[in-house]
DNA sequence: GACGGGGTTTGGAACGATACAAGTGTCGGT
DNA sequence: ACCGACACTTGTATCGTTCCAAACCCCGTC
C-alpha cells in the first residue's frame, strides 16, 4: 500500500501502463506476464513475484475489454429493469447483482421506466457492449417480437419477475407464483368470513395482473363467489389511494368489506386513503396487499400480504441464465409465495407469521 | 423488422458478423464501413445505403469494446453506490443514470452494501472495465486514502450523497446541505414553541450524521436551547422504532416534546413505534425527517421533512464528473434543501408546501 | 557429446474496431 | 491532353490482451 508510487509528476501525463511495460520492467516477455496475471501455475514463483511487484510499482490496471476481445467471450450480463424506484424490483435487482457477482460475473445495468422504446434501445446498447446474456424485467407492453431481435445472435435471455406474453421458446422465464398466491389470499379472506371482495389496482396491460386477478377468481369462484369489483389504477401509492376512493363510493349495500391489492404500493395507498375516510383498515375493511416490501410492516395496521422473495426470484433467474449460457435450454420456473397475515386483513395473526 | 434474417438455422453456429464481413456483403473496404457506422458525410449516401442493409440483413451488431480498444476511451462511467435498497439512493442513482445516458455515456453499476472492502473491490473491478470516472455515494468508514488507490490512472471521482472524510484534493464533492437543512428544520420547530428537542437517529461512524447534528445543535444554540438528547440507532424503520423506545424512556419531565430524526427512514420506524406505544405524533410528539422520500407522504400523519432532491443530486454530480472528464478541476457543490411541513410536526401545513 | 524430456519462457498472429495517409475516379478548365 | 481540385474509398498500422506452437535451459542418460 505504501510502497505505490503515484505516476504522473515524474512523467507528466504518462499513459496507463499495458502488460509490455510490465514486461519490460520485470524483465520478462509479455506471455510471461500474461501468465501470471491469469494465474498460471507454469510460471515460476519467483518470476511471479517479480512480475507481481512490477505490476504494484507501476500502478498496472488490467484492461478487461481488451481481454474480453481477444478471448471472443465477455462475463457482462446486461440486467435491464423497469422500474429501480419500484423496492419491488430495487430488491429483485440486488438478488440479482449478487448472484451475478458470485458467480463472477458483472452486471451491466439499466432501467427502462417501464418504455418499451426505451428498453429497446437500451438492450441494443448493452448487447453493443458484448453482453453474453440478460436478465429482464420487462416494461409493460412487451411482446415476444421485441427479444426476437436478439436472438440473431442467441443471446440468452431470462425474464425475471414479468412473463412476457407470446412466451418465445428461446427465453427463459422465472416469475412468482401469481395466481397461487392472489387465489390464496382469497381463501384466506373467505374463511374470515368476508363475502363481498373485491381486486384493486394496475391496468389491463400488465401481464403480472392478469395472473393475480385470475388468482383471485379462481379463489372467489371456489366459494361460490363473484368478484365485488375489479379497479383498475395506476401502481403507486397514489394510484391506490384514488382507487379505493372509487371501490367505496359504490351503492350503500354492495360495498366490498375486503379488498385484494395490486400489490403493496397500492395496498399502502389505499391503506392511508381509507383511513383518512374515517374507515377502520382491518375492521370495517379488510386490505390485503402484495410482494411484501420492507414497507409493507409499517403501515397502520401493518399490511397482509402475499410474500414473494424478489431477491430470491432474480437469484434463480440468474441460475437459469447461467445455464442458458452453458447451452442448456431455458426453462420456465415459477417461485412459490405465502401469505403473511398482518393486522390489516382483521385476523389474528398467525404465530408462525413474522413481522 | 420482418426482413431481418435469423442467423445460425442456415450457417450452424456462426460467429457474429464483424465489419469485415459486413464490407464484403456490401462490397466496400472495412474502412468505409467504419465510416457508415460512424455516420460520416464523406460516404456516398448510395454506399452508405448498401452497408446499412448489409447490417441489417446480417444482424451485425457493433462492438463497442474493439472500438474502444482502438480508440483508446471509454464512455463508461461507473456508479458505485452504498444500498440500492434505500429508496433515497435508488433515487440517486435514477438521477445518475439519466444523466449519464442524456450525455452519451453508459452507467456501470455496482452496489457495496454499505461494505468499505466490497467498495474497493468494486472499485478496481469497475475501473479494469476501462471506466473514465466514477460517481461514488461511499460507503461507511471510506476515506481519503481508500480513493487515493484511483489515482495512479487520474480517473475523475465524484462523491455523491456522501462526503469523504480526508477531502482529498482531486475527488469532486456533490452533498445536500445537511447542515442548513437540520437548522432550518430546528428553527421551525423552535418556532411551534419547542423546548426540549432531541436527535434520533443513524450511527456516529457517519459522516452525514455529523452534519445534520452540527445542524441541529446550531439550530438550537440560535435559540438558546441544548439538545434534550442525542441517540444513534440502524438507519432503518426498525432502527428508528427501537430508537423512539429509548427517546420516550427519559425520565418523566425530561422527555423530549419533538424530534429531528436522521432520515425519513428512522423517522418513519419512530411514527410507527410512537403510534403503538399510544403516543400522538403531531400532537404529543412532534416528528421531523430528512430526505422526503416518497414513502413520507404515506404516514400517518404524514411526515414533515427536510426535502433533498436525489435526483437532482445525482445529475449534478455527473455534470461535475463531466466537467472532471474534460480536465477541469474537480468541484464541491452543496444543494440546497427544504423543508416540506406536512402534518408530523404538529404545524397547520404552511400554504407553499405540496403535499 | 548428442539426445530426450521436463519445466519455463517467448514470438507472433489473432480479436474487431479506428486513424491516417494515400489511393482512385471524375470533372472543369486551359 | 494534362492539371488540379474535389469527392469518395481503401490499405495498413495499431489498441492491449490471449493463444499456440516453438524455443530455451538444464539435467540425466546412453
Amino acid at each position: 500500500m505504501a510502497k505505490v508510487e503515484l505516476e504522473g509528476p515524474e512523467e507528466g501525463a504518462s499513459r496507463r501502463p499495458t502488460i509490455v511495460d510490465l514486461a519490460r520492467a520485470a524483465g520478462v516477455s509479455k506471455s510471461t506476464v500474461s501468465l501470471v496475471l491469469n494465474g498460471s501455475e507454469l510460471v515460476r514463483p519467483a518470476t511471479r513475484e517479480r512480475v507481481r511487484e512490477a505490476a504494484l510499482a507501476l500502478g498496472y490496471v488490467y484492461n478487461r475489454s481488451a481481454a474480453g476481445l481477444r478471448h471472443r467471450t465477455n462475463d457482462v450480463v446486461g440486467v435491464v429493469v423497469n422500474d429501480l424506484a419500484n423496492p419491488f424490483f430495487a430488491q429483485m435487482m440486488i438478488g440479482v447483482e449478487r448472484a451475478l457477482r458470485s458467480s463472477g460475473r458483472t452486471p451491466l445495468l439499466a432501467s427502462t421506466g417501464d418504455d418499451v422504446g426505451q428498453q429497446g434501445r437500451l438492450l441494443r446498447s448493452v448487447l453493443e457492449r458484448g453482453a453474453c446474456g440478460f436478465v429482464l424485467s420487462a416494461a409493460t407492453g412487451t411482446d415476444a417480437d421485441a427479444l426476437t431481435e436478439l436472438a440473431p445472435w442467441r443471446v440468452p435471455l431470462v425474464a425475471a419477475m414479468r412473463d412476457v406474453p407470446g412466451d418465445p421458446a428461446h427465453v427463459g422465464v422465472v416469475v412468482p407464483d401469481n395466481l397461487g398466491g392472489a387465489r390464496e389470499a382469497v381463501r384466506h379472506l373467505v374463511a374470515l368470513g368476508h363475502r363481498r371482495i373485491g381486486f384493486l389496482g394496475a391496468s389491463e396491460a400488465l401481464v403480472v395482473r392478469a395472473e393475480r386477478l385470475a388468482g383471485f377468481r379462481a379463489g372467489l369462484a371456489e366459494a361460490g363467489l363473484a368478484p365485488a369489483l375489479e379497479i383498475e389504477s395506476a401502481v403507486s401509492r397514489t394510484g391506490g389511494a384514488e382507487a379505493l376512493g372509487r371501490a367505496l363510493d359504490a351503492p350503500a349495500g354492495a360495498a366490498p368489506t375486503a379488498l385484494l391489492c395490486f400489490n403493496d404500493l397500492v395496498a399502502i395507498g389505499a391503506v392511508h386513503a381509507a383511513a383518512e375516510r374515517g374507515v377502520a383498515v382491518g375492521e370495517a375493511l379488510a386490505l390485503v396487499g402484495f410482494d411484501d416490501i420492507e414497507e409493507a410492516r409499517w403501515t397502520r395496521p401493518p399490511l397482509t400480504t402475499v410474500r414473494v422473495d424478489a431477491a430470491r426470484v432474480g437469484e434463480i433467474a440468474v441460475a437459469e441464465l447461467s445455464r442458458a449460457i452453458d447451452g442448456a435450454r431455458p426453462r420456465r420456473v415459477v417461485c412459490p409465495t405465502s401469505l403473511v397475515v398482518r393486522a390489516s386483513c382483521g385476523a389474528p395473526p398467525r404465530p408462525s407469521s413474522a413481522v
